[in-house]
Formats: C-alpha cells, structure tokens, sequence
RNA sequence: GCCGGGAUGGCGGAACAGGCAGACGCAGGGGACUUAAAAUCCCCCGACCGUAAUGGUCGUGCGGGUUCGAUUCCCGCUCCCGGCACCA
C-alpha cells in the first residue's frame, strides 16, 4: 500500500496557487464566442489595509461560481482591482506622516497578497489601481466627453458639508443626517461645486429598473424610491403688486387648487429679495438664516417642528382671482419642484398642521364620494369633518366653480387642461433625485480638468491638455485642501511653467480647479476597464478610456456580487455612467448589470459592559469565557480577566468599535484556505447574513480532512480501475444506492448553482454522500466514480483540495485537468429507485408505511394500497370515505 | 408613517411545485481508543407522557380560513432587521 500523506493545507495550496499562474489558467482572450462567454465581478475593495471577512465572503462566493462556469465550459473573465483613491489614505497621511500613494500601494501588494493565499482564480493580468495615473487620466478624457455633452455643471447651492470630513457630500452619501463615511454630522453650506446631471437621465434610470429580472426587488425598489418620479402639474400665481413677477408652484394635486388658502416657499428662494416689502425683509432674512443653520436632517427630520414666517406679500390663485399670503416655511425645499407649494391645509397634512400653528383657513373642495366603500376614507373623512384632520383621500369635487361635482381623479387632468389654456398651468413632472456633486476639497482623488482663467472664466482642458498629474509634494496636517495650499501646482503646466490659456485675445494666466472628483466616479466605470485593460490607441493623440468593440463585447457583466449597502450609491452611480458611456460613445450597451447578487454581512456575538460614564464598553471575544446549560444553551458569560459577567449581546456586523471581528488571516493559518472558503460558503444562504462561529468553521475543516482521509485510503483500491458507467439497474445492495446517490447530489447540486447560488445546501449534498461511502463496502468502480464526482462538485469551493486530489486518482497533474473534466452530468432515470415507500396517513396523520412498485399507477395503485395488509391494520374495520393517493409521494386515507 | 425582508430544535440552517418537518453542520450527553490530552471513531439528541415499542399527544411567531393533507396558499395580527422619511 502506498503511503497515506496527511492533509497538509499550507503545503498544498501555495504549490497550487503557483501551478495556475505559471499556465495562466485563469486568464482570458476578448475575441471568443459571447455566448461561450461569462463575466462575473466582485465589487472590488478599497485598499484599507487587509481583507475583511466581507471581503472573504464576497469573493469566496464570486470565484466559486468563476470556477464552476469553468468547469461547465465558459470562458470566463474574473478580474480584480483597487478603488485605490479615498479619505484614509489622507488620513493615514495625517496621523501617520505616510504619503496617502506610499501608503495606499503598500496596501494594494499586502492584500493582493492575500488575495492569492485565498486560491481567487482572478485574470491577474488586468489588475489596476483606480489611483494609477494609466486609470485617472483616462477618467479625465471621458470626464471632457461628458462636459461636451452638457453633463458637467458648476453651480453655487447649498450643499451636503461633511463637518468630519470638511467636504461636500453627495445626498446618497448622508445616511441619517450623518456622513456615510465618519458619521459626523452634515449641515447645509452654500458653496459652488461641480455637478454631474444624473437628472437628465432620471426616466430611463427608473423606467429600466422594471427591465432588470436579474436584480433583487429591494435594490429596484430602492432606487425607484431615490428617483421619486411624481407627475403633477406647474401653476402660476401673480405676485400682487408686482405684475411682472409670477411665482410658480408644483403640485401633484391640482385638483385641490380651489381650496389655497396660502402659498409655502422655500427661505433661500431667489426670488424672495425681489418681491419682500422691506416691512418684512429683517424678519424674512432672520427666518432664511435660522434655517440655513440647521442641517437638513434636523430641519426636515420626524421630529422637526414646521416653522413659518409672513413675507408681507400676497399672491393671486389663478382660478379665482383671490388673494392669499405667502409664507416662508422651513419644510419647502429650494431644488425640490419649483421651490414654492401651494397649500391646502383641507386635504394635505402638513399644510393642516402650519394653518393650525399661524391661524390660517382652512377650505373644503373634495368630499366623500357618495356610496365610498373604503373604510379608511370614510373614518379620515369624519375626522376631516369634526375639524381634527385633513382629508387626503380622493373624492368627489365641491366649492370648485365648474369642476364642483367631478370625481377629484378626473379634475385633475381638467383643471390642468384649464389652466393651460389660459398660460396658468401645465402638466410636469418632478423627481426626487438630485444632481450628483460631485466635487471634493480633498487631495487624494482624481484631478477635475478644468482651469480658471483670467479672461476665459471657467473652461474644461482640451483633451490635448491632458493628463492633469496631482502634485507628490505637499504637506498634510489636516486642514484644508492641500491642493489649493500648495504653492505652485496650480498656477503651474507639467514642465513647471507658469499655466496660460490660449483665450481668444491670446494667452491668458490661469489657475486649477482644487477640488478633486468624488472617489463613485472610479467604481462607476472600472468594470468596463477590465474588458479592455491593455487598450490603449497611440493613434488618437491622446487617452483612449476603453475599446467599444471588447466593451461591447464583455458588458453587461453577467453576475455582479456585493453588498445591498450600495444599492442608491454605486449601483446608481454605475447605471449612470453605463448609459453616458454610451451616449458618448464609449459603448453601446446601457445597463452595466444584467444579474446582480447581494450577500449578507459578516456578523459576530458582542460582548459588553456599561461603563461609568455610561457608554458600552466593548471586549473581544479571546476575553470572555462562555457559559452553557446542559443543553448546550448560552447562559451567561464572563470576562476572564476579573470573573465577573459581560453582556451577551446579539449578533452585528464585525466592525472594530465592537471588538467582533475576526481576521481572516489567522483563519487561512491555522485551518487553510478552502476551511475558509468552505466556511464561508456553507453556514448561511448567500444572501443572508452569515454568523461567524468557530466550532463551525472547525466541522468544515473536520469534512475536508474526512474527504482527503477516505480519497487517501481509497487510492490503492481504485487505482486504475474505471469509475463505473453502466446503469443503476447492474447494481445491487450499497452500491445500487451509492450511485442512486452520486446521480441525486449531482442534479441537487446542479439545480442550485443554475437557481439561486445556493452553496450551503450543496455542500450539505456532498457531505451527506461522503457520510454513505465511508459506512459501506463498495465496488472499487462505484467507489471511484463516488470519489470523483464529489471531487468535482466541491472544486469551486475547495479547489486546492479538490485537484490534488483530483491529481493522486487520475494520476493526471496538470494545473487544469480538473477544469477539462468537467462539471458532472446526472441521469434522471438513475435517481429513482423501482419501489416506493409510501408513508400512510389515516386522516391526515402519519400512521405506517408500505413498500409498492414504482410502476404501479392510477387505479392499479389504489387497489395496491387497499390490498396491503398493512394498511387493512391500520384501518381496523372502519369503512374508507375517501382514499388519496399521490404517485411517488404519499398515501392518505379518510376514514368513517 | 410608508416600502421591503424575516420569524422553523440549545445554535446556523434543510424541506422540488400543497405531500414523511428538523437534511447537513455546530453545540450538548454517553461510550471506545489513550498513562493522559489532542486527534479519531461509535451511539443519543424538538417538547411532554410512557418501563418500552414499530406507542400516544403537541410542535415551523400568534389567531382564523381553504384543503384529504399547510413551514408552504388566503385573511387578520405581533415582534425583529433593513431602506425612505414633511418631496408638495
């Protein structure tokens, strides 16, 4: 016999990783067959330091399903990169004196590092670092496309401003009132920042979100929310006293027009300075500072009080010629609609509660339709009536001239055809999502090419101009833009020469823009890149973003896999870009995504105290001791250091402050690579959220060392011997049920990878017929083709095992024999076995079961059943009142 | 408040398409081997009743309903998680 090796992960998975770079196993050309093609991409990572479980779980779960499309004959493009520009790298910089590139690089080799130890069978080749100048420069040339094509603005608002950071958000980026990142909080500043138009394509954004199967509901839904399409209608008031002024509302209920009693605007609207009587004007002013002080959050928040101030102006409602005044009111939002609503304090909520607060009237234009059977209705229609709410619900028209009498559904649509003939009104649409800004007062990030110039203004480089390289000498403590502190870079061109633009009237001296691109914009593009990461055109003069024909060829990207916290940032993001690459040009394909997976967090207990001051005090988990029951139940826990308790606190996303997390690291030390792979892949769904445990991870490394125990031990006894091919029907006893069971796991595995990427089950497949051949002596045919086709199964989730393996019982070696061999084919007729053991209910309950020939059907098995001792016994003489019997599944008897 | 998602043993989770609830794994209990420990192997493991059974009753968040039969479908709730939150 020959020698028996033991499992030896950190031997044989280096020696593996190496086997597939050195035959480039996992690398791909652009110009095969689409159809025979596969693309599926990681969100890649933010080069923080070292991986995360996230990260482990993340592509633990993308290269399972590369490997696998492998096996089953795809070409498959699986890359990795860096979204390398970002805050810590700048932050790093400050605390620690390291150069945010310095920094950031060392970074990148580290957790590439780790990425390899992992076995990610990712195209190395077409690795980049958004911050490599071969990336950001090309962003620069598509950045100047989108400029020519009107997509870039610069414009003076109040802006989202980050007092963590000391820069602009984006409003995807303020989650709470809070910034996405620091979580400090995000108050208003009126500031001019860069823009991209992500509005002008709000319709197909929302409308193609009903085009997209492939994606979650929650992340559709979500951003069908964020765009907040709403159809409604523009109305003009007159300003009285000033005939040239018209204040337009927008409103989705014109149908209420009749009932204004006054008319909100927002503090900061433009044309306030021009229509407030200077009786008002220090009390307006005061009301638009009060308001501008307040964050967003606090001024529009659950618990904000709505809050008001007279403008001494009246405004005339166009239907009936009455004059109601105009409020400055803290809820109306300068960038929402037109800034200025009409209110009806009778049918919309908000506008009952501000009339309530300053004394306003309240009038009545729709009431409950006759015979409403809505009950809701009817019950807010009586609060309506007894003066204690509005009435918000649709109904039937009153005290509205012509239309008194309409249905309030289809005044709508009159009113504004009304108004629109008389150059009152006309039918709109508004959304919720606002321009992308897209500015950063922040080194770290790509340059925005555009100047200053001292006759010119503001103007964008010519693509010849470019690349806009950012300064390595500058200084980082902390506060400000070290862009716009150093002394030379802005006023300088890349030879060192003072900057001039060629204006019109000949040169003119001219200046940099400082602020740097938002760090969305190099994910919003970069799984294009990957399609055409060597492109690049000396012909054009200039950078060449990506090659249309291999974009085309490769996008949309057939799997996506990340997390649902990105569902309005990124994916948003990304779907724009996807369809202005388009418009400009780069690519003829509009939706970056076709199939989009989001995996669950990484969780892990907590462990707590409160501490003096009252906040918890969180210890990790080498510091507790747990205490269990006798069923194995948590009971308590103690901190190890003093004896006494902790909290036993539930289980939440690893994060440090919480001192839950663990390191993937010591994981691939100690148990290797595909434990952890394994781990990740089998403790929960894919996409749900996946709790760490130890004593799991140790049962996934206890499996594989069986698998590699019972394939060790089985080597002589099959060695040379083919795996069995004939039919089930040859068969007899344990081998007749091994192969029923070989042909069973394939088809469950098989349907779980093409349905819902359900991992956990398939491995659970295969741990369950590894369980039957170790507890059976078998035909060393049978058992060759057990090993061997459970080997392939489990070779996208423990590839290093899997094709050593693989290599001791084929005696084949080669880095991608494994691969050529192919996803196993099952054979349905192979999986059922000629009888049935049908279990008996009498009256719905279990009661016994009886052995009958598949064969039997219809009435031959009824009688079958009636026949059977068995169930005579268990019907003991009481009459049948009606038999039910399902082929293949169940027998269940109503008795009398 | 609105919109999603969820609730199954001590724990993570299975259950095709309405047909044997609890696969698989972990934890726990018992045993074998061992000087001992680790490792490995074997047995038990939803609750209650029962000496035991191939026994009985209950059991998939709660209350109803449909059905021969419901974790699964329908109606009404509770709780938990996530998103949005005066958007006119």
């Amino acid at each position: 016999m020959s020698d028996i090796r033991p499992y030896d992960p950190a031997a044989i998975e280096p020696a593996w990783q190496a086997r597939w770079e050195a035959a480039g196993c996992h690398e791909v050309a652009d110009d095969l067959p689409r159809e025979k093609c596969y693309y599926v991409l990681e969100m890649f990572p933010y080069p923080s330091g070292k991986l995360h479980m996230g990260h482990v779980r993340n592509y633990t779960i993308g290269d399972a399903v590369a490997r696998y499309q492998r096996m089953r004959g795809f070409h498959v493009l699986h890359p990795m990169g860096w979204d390398s520009f970002g805050l810590p790298a700048e932050q790093a910089a400050i605390e620690r004196g390291a150069h945010p590139k310095t920094w950031t690089y060392q970074n990148i080799a580290y957790m590439r590092g780790q990425l390899k130890r992992m076995g990610f069978s990712y195209a190395w080749s077409r690795e980049f670092a958004c911050s490599d100048p071969g990336y950001a420069e090309r962003e620069q040339r598509i950045f100047l496309d989108f400029v020519e094509r009107g997509l870039v603005y610069r414009k003076s608002s109040l802006v989202n401003w980050s007092t963590g950071l000391n820069c602009v958000l984006a409003n995807e980026q303020v989650i709470d009132g809070k910034c996405w990142r620091t979580g400090m909080p995000v108050i208003q500043k009126e500031l001019p920042q860069w823009y991209l138009r992500i509005t002008a394509y709000a319709d197909e954004l929302l409308d193609r979100t009903y085009d997209l199967p492939g994606w979650p509901d929650a992340v559709l839904i979500q951003q069908r929310h964020w765009i907040g399409r709403s159809g409604g209608a523009e109305i003009d008031f007159l300003v009285d006293g000033h005939p040239d002024v018209k204040l337009t509302v927008f409103t989705t209920r014109p149908d209420t027009l009749f009932g204004v009693t006054f008319v909100s605007i927002a503090p900061d609207h433009a044309l306030l300075d021009k229509i407030v009587p200077a009786s008002h004007r220090a009390a307006v002013d005061a009301f638009a500072a009060e308001v501008q002080a307040t964050s967003e959050h606090d001024r529009l928040g659950e618990d904000a009080e709505k809050k008001g101030c007279f403008t001494g102006v009246f405004v005339v409602n166009p239907t009936t010629g009455g004059k109601v005044p105009l409020y400055a009111a803290n809820f109306v939002l300068a960038d929402y609609g037109t800034g200025v609503v009409m209110a009806v304090p009778a049918h919309d909520h908000r506008d009952f509660a501000f009339a309530r607060t300053y004394g306003l009237d309240v009038r009545t234009v729709i009431r409950l339709a006759d015979g409403e059977a809505d009950a809701a209705r009817q019950a807010e229609w009586k609060r309506h009536q007894s003066g204690d709410s509005a009435y918000t619900e649709p109904g039937t028209m009153v005290d509205s001239a012509q239309f008194t009498g309409l249905p309030s559904e289809d005044a709508k649509a009159k009113i504004i055809a009304w108004l629109a003939e008389r150059r009152a009104g006309r039918a709109t649409t508004t959304y919720r999502l606002r321009d992308w800004c897209l500015s950063r007062q922040r080194y770290w990030g790509n340059a925005i090419p555009f100047v200053y110039a001292r006759d010119s203004g503001i103007v964008p480089l010519r693509p010849q101009d470019l690349p806009v390289r950012l300064p390595e000498d500058v200084v980082f403590d902390g506060t400000g833009n070290p862009l716009e502190k150093h002394p030379t870079w802005a006023t300088s061109d890349q030879s060192g020469q003072p900057l001039t633009w060629r204006g019109p009237n000949g040169p003119e001296s001219a200046r940099r823009e400082t602020d740097t691109m938002d760090t969305f914009m190099e994910s919003s593009w970069y799984f294009a890149r990957y399609a055409c990461h060597d492109n690049r055109r000396a012909d054009l003069g200039c950078l060449d973003p990506l090659d249309r024909k291999r974009v085309d060829h490769w996008l949309p990207v057939d799997l996506y896999i990340g997390g649902i916290e990105h569902a309005v940032l990124h994916l948003l993001y990304a779907r724009f870009f996807q369809k202005a690459l388009a418009d400009t040009g780069h690519t003829t394909v509009r939706e970056p995504f076709k199939r989009l997976l989001c995996q669950g967090m990484v969780g892990l207990e907590t462990y707590s105290r409160t501490a003096a001051d009252g906040k918890p005090q969180w210890f990790y988990p080498e510091e507790v001791e747990v205490v269990k029951d006798a069923k194995g139940k948590v009971v308590s826990a103690k901190l190890l250091a003093d004896g006494q308790p902790v909290n036993v606190g539930r289980v939440e996303k690893m994060s440090k402050s919480k001192r839950n997390t663990v390191d993937p690291q010591h994981l691939v030390e100690r148990y290797g690579a595909d434990t952890a792979r394994l781990f990740a892949l089998f403790a929960a769904p894919v996409e749900r959220d996946l709790e760490w445990n130890e004593d799991s991870v140790r049962g996934c490394s206890r499996y594989l060392k069986g698998l590699w125990t019972l394939a060790q031990t089985s080597r002589d006894k099959t060695a040379g011997v083919a795996p069995f091919a004939g039919h089930v029907r040859e068969l007899a006893g344990a081998d007749q049920q091994v192969v029923r069971k070989i042909h069973a796991t394939i088809k469950r595995a098989t349907d779980a990878m093409e349905k819902d990427f359900g991992f956990n089950t398939t491995i659970a497949a295969c741990m369950e017929l590894t369980n039957e051949l170790g507890a059976a002596e078998l035909r060393p045919d049978v058992l060759k083709l057990a090993l061997t086709t459970l080997i392939r199964l489990l070779a996208p989730m423990a590839p290093h095992l899997c094709h050593e393996l693989w290599a001791d019982l084929t005696g084949d070696g080669s880095a991608d024999s494994l691969v050529r061999a192919g996803w196993p084919a099952f054979d349905a007729s192979q999986i059922e076995a000629d009888t049935v053991d049908y279990p008996i209910q009498i009256n719905g309950k279990l009661r016994g079961r009886v052995a009958l020939a598949r064969t039997l059907t219809g009435k031959d098995l009824d009688a079958a059943v009636l026949a059977h001792a068995d169930v005579a016994a268990l019907m003991t003489g009481r009459p049948v009142k009606k038999l039910v019997v399902v082929h293949g599944k169940i027998i269940n008897l109503v008795l009398g």
